[in-house]
DNA sequence: CAGGTCGGACAATCAAGAGG
DNA sequence: CTCTTGATTGTCCGACCTGA
């Protein structure tokens, strides 16, 4: 766990203001006030970097507001939500990433002194910088063609790791749904790969249609391994606790007609109560929103894979057709229904 | 006007790479 | 082994919106 050693007194001295949003009587007993970063100035006379707390707690993280070493910090307790004033859990740094070379260690004195980050540095300068990734990178490697899954996915899945960090969040890929043809015949490793891709793209959509903040909050492992569930029931009790207010998941399976259902047949083991260590650290699992994004397989009868069949022959045919417009959204429309 | 939402700037962190 | 670099991740400022 890597926010609990964080936490150290960044604060030494005693507070030397109460912040001018909060009345001064919010917090008669509670930690001192920190100062304000941005009210102070450092000796040369520049203001002060702003400084952020180690870890900010649930409700001021998902308010994006200030928060406090204290808890409960003093937005909670002002807002009366103290008893739910905890800290938030970070996520995990990622390890095993390759770098590419360094820019060559400055030595001279000379060239110490001289604008260290030149755009015209050659190919590692800000401006010349190449792309870490290139155009069209399969999105299910990371920056230097990896697995994106490969390190250390144990250490994910132990420590609640969502599926959704693991594909490469940079490259949004085709927001349309994305046609599974021939899924049936493939075999189980062709399947996987095939899948590949796809989970990426269900899970891009999925969060790239979530509002910033809020992309945190459906890591929770507890709304992720709900995911498997909800896209065959009539709503998402999990996923909906996950961020009440705003993201509902019915609304991204509007537009995510489950055309991946029928390999949803490999994936029929989810069960709805999945506990926190029943996922399998495979490569697939990242996959297992796509796979999981159809419906489990006890859910899904015998008349349903047949409609889902039909559904992926009709989109495929549609898609062989030279594709007119109204083809398409013929094609759309059935495939939503 | 208070409180909520959210884009984005900024800060903190730390693993990989460079260099001695 | 230490230091540097730079990617990643988190925090929260400030503008905007909404409802009382």
């Amino acid at each position: 766990m890597q926010s609990m050693p964080y936490y150290q007194p960044s604060y030494p001295q005693a507070p030397q203001y109460a912040p001018t949003g909060s009345p001064a009587g919010v917090m008669p007993t509670g930690p001192p006030m920190l100062g304000h970063p941005l009210q102070h100035h450092d000796p040369m006379g520049q203001p002060a970097k702003r400084k952020q707390v180690k870890n900010a707690c649930t409700n001021c993280q998902k308010a994006c507001k200030k928060c406090d070493d204290a808890r409960p910090c003093p937005r909670c307790v002002k807002y009366g939500i103290a008893d739910s004033c905890v800290n938030s859990v970070r996520k995990e740094r990622k390890k095993g990433i390759k770098r590419g070379p360094y820019k060559r260690r400055q030595k001279s004195e000379s060239d110490k002194t001289s604008q260290p980050k030149r755009d015209d540095q050659g190919p590692y300068g800000n401006a010349m910088r190449a792309p870490p990734i290139p155009y069209g990178f399969p999105s299910n490697l990371n920056q230097y063609g990896q697995p994106a899954y490969d390190y250390n996915a144990a250490h994910y899945y132990k420590d609640q790791m969502a599926q959704y960090n693991v594909v490469n969040p940079m490259y949004p890929q085709m927001g349309y749904p994305v046609l599974m043809q021939g899924q049936n015949e493939s075999s189980p490793q062709q399947q996987q790969q095939q899948q590949q891709p796809h989970a990426n793209t269900y899970q891009q959509q999925q969060h790239s249609s979530l509002p910033q903040h809020y992309g945190n909050m459906v890591q929770q492992p507890q709304a992720q391994q709900q995911q498997p569930t909800y896209q065959n029931q009539s709503a998402s009790p999990q996923q909906a606790h996950a961020s009440p207010q705003l993201y509902n998941p019915q609304q991204h399976q509007q537009h995510q007609p489950t055309l991946s259902a029928p390999q949803s047949v490999n994936s029929a083991q989810h069960s709805p109560d999945i506990k926190p260590g029943g996922l399998t650290p495979m490569p697939s699992a990242s996959t297992s929103t796509a796979t999981s994004s159809s419906p489990p397989g006890s859910a899904v009868g015998e008349d349903d894979k047949s409609k889902y069949g039909g559904l992926s022959q009709l989109c495929t045919a549609a898609l062989h057709q030279e594709p007119s417009g109204q083809d398409q959204s013929a094609a759309h429309d059935s495939a939503q229904q």
